[in-house]
DNA sequence: GTCTATATCGGGATAGAC
DNA sequence: GTCTATCCCGATATAGAC
């Protein structure tokens, strides 16, 4: 799977790579309803007719940037969890991976967003797997840590979405939290990856930590 | 304001109601570019010519929506922390209405993420100001524990999020779950409301505590 | 591979009878 | 307040020339 939705390789990129970049801002953005092929070759600077030469419809061009970038994103944590790190290790690097992928493309949040609202009805069983098996990476990590003493009990399902939830809700919500910033007195301010990587960490070691020995940070 | 989306007086639920409520359940399921006014009024067993006697468009049925699911748990939240309790206390009963107002209705979570999803370009000033109020609310907790040094010092946005977030994406994430469930090995079991309120009242409580001192749950 | 022109249709909104 | 019939635009998708 060569990427070509993020790393045109520089220089010309291809007819086909500017349609998929352009898909990704106006789904990302608007959602699938609400995106219209017309923008999409409008923003790839290309004839609308060429969107149907390159792909067979509009949904097929969704799904296969869909595939990528939960393809992409899974790959980089499985590359984690199997080196040679005691699990609350692994647990910071998936955090940072996560933020960082986040954070380093502005088009996965929207797209995992939408799909989780639209209760996944638009993802076969390649993108569920997919899925899944980021949710089996990191809840490995928990498992692990938890046989060995290391973390408390918890949900495993629950302490993964104490981890994801903040990062993806916060990311998300900051074209809200501008609006509101804007109209009233309220002032809601961003923060930087690396403040959101400590921040998510010292949650996940605080959530984690035994019950009665522990270092807080 | 007078409830008439979730609460039909029994009897006969007028036919204004009956469209709200339909419309309800389509535009969370798809969102709104994605419902047809069609499919709300044949879900509300009325003609499609009765919507637009009832409203003067899709739009404004949708701003109905918004603007009564906001405004009531902005309401719920602010009985809250108007009343004299210590800061914990406070965020623990932030907590538990969240989850009861989450659970309670199948409604307001769709609404509320894909408004998110969708930057907020949806929401006028007042639709914001309702989710703005919410964000002060929790935000003046965290500021007033913060400051009787009851709470460690945290960035309140950060915090937050770190209480909402699981929630939302953890509830939200449910019909994709059980999609992941049936097609492979992995199980994400759910949990109950109780369960939830716990969880995220002990993360609250592990992320807040001072440095030093802290009696983990 | 790229473009113009067009077929086709679904869906928001309205007119007007009852 | 409720219904039928219809207008009309915009959007997906295709045909076919170059």
């Amino acid at each position: 799977m060569t990427t070509t939705i993020l790393a045109p390789a520089a220089a010309a990129p291809s007819t086909r790579s500017r349609i998929l970049s352009a898909a990704c801002d106006e789904f990302g953005a608007r959602g699938f309803a609400a995106t219209t092929v017309e923008r999409i070759a409008r923003r790839a600077r290309v004839n609308k007719a060429m969107i149907y030469y390159h792909f067979p419809n509009k949904r097929a061009l969704h799904t296969a940037i869909v595939r990528e970038l939960f393809g992409t994103l899974n790959e980089k944590l499985h590359a984690i969890v199997t080196q040679p790190l005691t699990p609350p290790q692994k647990l910071d690097g998936l955090i940072e991976t996560f933020v960082r992928s986040v954070d380093g493309s502005r088009h996965f949040l929207p797209f995992f967003l939408r799909e989780i609202a639209d209760g996944g009805v638009h993802l076969g069983p390649e993108e569920l797997g997919l899925i899944g098996g980021i949710f089996a990476t990191v809840r490995g990590v928990i498992a692990e840590g938890t046989r060995q003493k290391m973390f408390q009990p918890v949900n495993p399902a629950l302490a993964h979405f104490t981890i994801i939830g903040p990062l993806i809700m916060f990311r998300a919500s900051a074209p809200v939290r501008t609006r509101i910033t804007m109209t009233q007195r309220i002032d809601i301010p961003d923060v930087a990856s690396a403040a959101l990587i400590e921040h998510l960490q010292m949650v996940a070691h605080r959530m984690l930590a035994p019950a009665k020995t522990q270092d807080l940070t």
